[in-house]
DNA sequence: AATATATTTGACAAATACTGTCAAGTCAAA
DNA sequence: TTTGACTTGACAGTATTTGTCAAATATATT
């Protein structure tokens, strides 16, 4: 299994490749540098409008870097249960079952 | 694929099953029959410990139970999301890898 | 039908978590 | 040693959660 970087790992990493300072970022989410320090390093998570934006204002990939963002937050709901991995299978069935139904209709 | 019943459904056809009103199961967890109602009824979510509480007071399979509930957890983090079905499946892959150098220590 | 009991509902309060600002602090480069 | 970028933590405002209570509704019994 490859190691997959952070949500924060690789939004740091894009600004620096872009040459770009957290205030230019920060500013286009209008927001405070501070914040987006902290999201870089995975000390606060991002709302779900500030991911969306940050890959428009990166060029990353929206999927790819919102599908991150979800995983992390499922991770971080399970992240100090024992049980954590039994119950994202059952999700993942759950989900499956969930969608069926809807096509169905 | 079966359909699963909600952690509420369970707790109300098991409470029921034992011929214990809302009143009985919420003094055993010091709350409200308002709440053990609104969480019967998947109004609300119970918390970790409430959970494990009614496992106990109703003798249901603490694990099963809990498993569905963290699921249920789960599917809500991401119910109104397109990409949740993505985001579970890259969450398993993350959690086998993190419980995979878990343990190399 | 009238009463009694069980459950549901919604308004409210208190506690907790979230989201952002600000100013002071650290760190590295010039 | 000054400058600029980033980090840190205290703080305030807001939103969400968690529970209580009393009134409304539903179900049972007489």
């Amino acid at each position: 299994m490859e190691y997959i970087k952070l949500v924060g790992e690789l939004l740091r990493e894009k600004r620096e490749e872009k040459g770009m300072l957290l205030r230019h970022v920060s500013a286009k989410l209008d927001i405070d540098t501070a914040i987006l320090s902290k999201i870089e390093r995975s000390e606060r998570k991002a709302s779900r409008e500030q991911i969306l934006k940050l890959a428009e204002v990166l060029d990353l990939n929206k999927e790819d870097l919102f599908v991150q963002y979800l995983s992390e937050k499922i991770l971080f709901e399970i992240k100090d249960e024992e049980l954590g991995a039994k119950a994202l299978k059952v999700a993942e069935q759950q989900i499956t079952y969930i969608n069926k139904k809807k096509n169905e209709r």
